[in-house]
Formats: structure tokens, sequence, C-alpha cells
DNA sequence: ATTAAATTTGACCAAACGGTCAGGTTTTTA
DNA sequence: TAAAAACCTGACCGTTTGGTCAAATTTAAT
């Protein structure tokens, strides 16, 4: 239904500045909230949230969550809207002038950093997916799909420069975040495999080496052992 | 709760053989609810799901649901092993004495074209890991992470025998797994952006050679183009 | 044909759900 | 400091949910 992005939203979850400045309760309980809804989003599904849960991990009753966020659906469009503006962020590193191996593994990285430190924010995101992206569709098709044709002309400039063979833009990018959301969505299972109760920071770093390696090596680029952040 | 795999039920949404047969009855009317369970779970979770909804798609009075299955949980058990049926069986073509590059192409295309034709069922796997494996811990910890060892072993044995270069299996399955099972779980945003309305025959073939490509050249294999399904 | 077993189903229930609201308290503004 | 705005919240409500049940019907066994 509700639609996402472009709103700009007020918390990104961080704090608000000192106390006692106008707004400060606002920012704090709406801060408060959208994280406790990101955690019960993701561990119980959409429709396994409760707002009383969701109250409940915040600490405030739920009348309150209904006094920020009205309904259900407008707190869940707000977790969305926190969550596509990571999204979007990330692909700034991949640019015609930067080497293609040394910025792919570096992206490659990153997206697994983020799988390891915000793994609540991929499940959401997982779970919306899963389910036929009922409220990102507009999401997918301009702001993403967007992204994805500026940086295939990148891709296609490296190709063009023999600096890498051409790729389908679309199934590179797609592999390249299944690999490495897995790591946050499946986490359980990747877990269960390695015979750990959780992943941990050894882990992160094989999967991303291991994710490096498929995708360069995959587009005709050597590893080059780049910085790791 | 309630643990699955192993009990080895009787239909696998298959027909029953003939009419007229003594439990014939009962058959027809499990696979009818398996089968509109495993869509309502895919596209609505597990929460989301509800027992009314499955025996409406199924043609059926929710009190017949409740009355071959007991409970949702139950019912949620019964679709989950029907799937981890599917999962297990797909790894025989990794053998010792196969050719690495044909083996593992011949896997993943199988793998893509499974996401392929049963995507509803790879949603519901995807959505019970997404929320912690709750109903599906042993099948990881026992069943899947031995399948996992003993294919450890095959890769080692091509490694040493000069025919591909050492890798970890857990993260090499791992991507594996997470590329194919993109293309039914994120089916949405895949087709968005490609700017088509659902993936078609043609987009599942290049996503199955994007992904070999990588993976073969990933482990120092060349792509042979194998016989395609 | 008779009985036993299996199947069917509308009606019903307690619990849980998203959401509302009136009346109170705190914070901000003027 | 007084008025206004923002915030808080226990109690409440209509609906939906998973699940039950007894009575009826159909199928299977003897």
């Amino acid at each position: 239904m509700s639609e996402v992005v472009a709103k700009d939203g007020e918390a990104g979850e961080a704090e608000a500045r000192d106390e006692s400045s106008p707004g400060h309760i606002r920012l704090r309980n709406r801060a408060l909230i959208l994280a406790a809804a990101e955690e019960v989003f993701a561990t119980q599904g959409y429709r396994g949230a409760t707002t009383a849960a969701i109250a409940k991990k915040a600490g405030l009753p739920k009348a309150n969550v209904h006094y920020y966020f009205g309904t259900k659906e407008a707190l869940y469009a707000a977790v969305l809207e926190d969550i596509l503006g990571l999204w979007l962020g990330e692909l700034d590193r991949l640019t015609e002038n930067s080497d293609p191996a040394t910025a792919l593994a570096d992206y490659i990285r990153a997206k697994i950093r983020h799988s390891r430190e915000r793994p609540l924010a991929s499940k959401v995101y997982s779970n919306e997916m899963v389910r036929g992206a009922r409220h990102t569709r507009d999401f997918l098709k301009n702001e993403l799909r967007n992204l994805v044709k500026d940086k295939a002309k990148v891709l296609e400039a490296w190709a063009a420069a023999g600096k890498m063979e051409p790729v389908d833009p679309v199934h590179f990018f797609s592999v390249i975040w299944a690999a490495t959301q897995h790591y946050a969505d499946f986490d359980v299972q990747v877990a269960a495999l390695l015979g750990r109760r959780q992943l941990g920071a050894k882990d992160y770093d094989e999967a991303a080496e291991t994710v490096v390696r498929m995708v360069l090596r995959g587009c005709g680029l050597k590893d080059k052992e780049s910085e790791k952040p």
C-alpha cells in the first residue's frame, strides 16, 4: 500500500542532539521504536510482529507506538525507509576512474561488513522481497534500477578500456548481493555448517575473500589483496 | 518446537495412485493442503499464513485442514519436511570420479532450474532461515552439515588431484546456494532490475551461466559449456 | 448388509490482535 | 507564569485467529 523512500525521515536510529532541545523526546522515542521494530520485523516477519512486542522491546506502552507512527503498516514503511537509505549509498566506490579490482573488492567487503553489523536490516529487506516487495515496488523499479543502470555504464567503461571482461550488470550485481546478504539472512545456516553458535570475525573475513575471489575472477580480474576496512 | 525430516511422509504433492484405493482421500487432501500451505506460507510468512486462507486455497473447509494436520505448526513442519527432502538429493552429481567443471556446472544449473520451477519452496525455506531456523536447527546441524562434510571430501580429492584449487567448502557452497536461490527468493527484485514483469527462460539461463562462470573460475576451473538440462 | 472407521463441516470459543480515546502529565512557547 | 502544544497511557473495542466439537455423511472392512 504505502510507498517508501524519498521522504527523508528525521532519525536514522542515531541520537537526538543534546537533551532539552525542542523535539528531543520525539526524536529519541521514534529512534527507540524504529530500532525495536527492525528487530521484531526481522525475527518475526511483518505479520508476526505485533505492536505490543515492539512497544515492549522499546520500553514504551503500546499506545505510544501508535501515537508516533499511527499504524503498524506506517511503522513498517518507516523501518524500510531507513533500510533503503543504507542500500543506495554503498555503490559510490564504483566509478570509471577507479581500479575495478580494488573498487569491487572494497565494495564486496563493505557489503559483508554491513551483513555483520546490521543483519536485522538485511533480514527485514529479505522478508520484504520474498513476500513480493509490496511496499518497495517503486523503489525497485525507479531508484534501484536507475542505480544499476548507472553502474552498468561504469562496468561497460571498464570493459571498453580492456580492464575487465563484459558482464551482464543485473546478474553481476544480483550475484554479489545474494552472496553478501546471505551472511546476514542465513547466518544461522552458515554458523551451523561451520559448527559454531555464531559467526565470528574470521568467518566474515573468509566469506568476503571467497566472494571477492569468485567475483574478480568471474570477470577476468586478478585479486590484488587491497586494503581491508 | 517440532522437528523435521526423516519421517517420510506420504505425499510429495504428487497424486495418489488410482481412485478408490484405501487411503486415496487422505492422500489427495493432504497433497491439496500441502500445496496450498506452501503457497500461503511462502507469500505471507509463517504468522501471516492463516489456516483459513490455506483451506480456501485448497478448496476445503478450515476444520478439514485441522482434521488432517492438527495444528498450524504441524502443517508448517510437514511443508518444511517436503522441502528439505528436495534439498538433500541434489548434490549427488558431485563425486570424486566426476569431472569438477562438468559436475559443478550441472549442479548449479539444476539449482537454478529448481529456483524457477519451485520458487515457493525456496521462499518458505528462506523465511525459515531468516526467522532463525527454529524448526530446522537439527536438520542444519546434522543432515545438512554431514552432507557438506561429505562433499568437502570430494572437493579435497579434486584439489589433491590437481583438478581444482582448494576452497573452503562451507563458504563455497554458501555462495552457490545464495546465488542460485536468490533467483527464487528475490525474483521480484531481479525482474524489476531487468525491466520485466516476470523472469523468463532466458533470464534464468543467463543467471545460471553467470553463476557457473564465477564459481568455476573462482576455483581455477575452465567453463566447458557442458550439456544444459 | 452391517458394522466400524474415516471423513466432513457449520457453529462455536477464548485469546490475541491493531487500533482508539479520554483524560492526565510534561514540555514548550509567549 | 499562564496558555498552548506535545506527550503519555490504562482501559477499552471490534475483528481475526488457531483450534475444538458434536453430529452427520461417506468409505472401508467383515
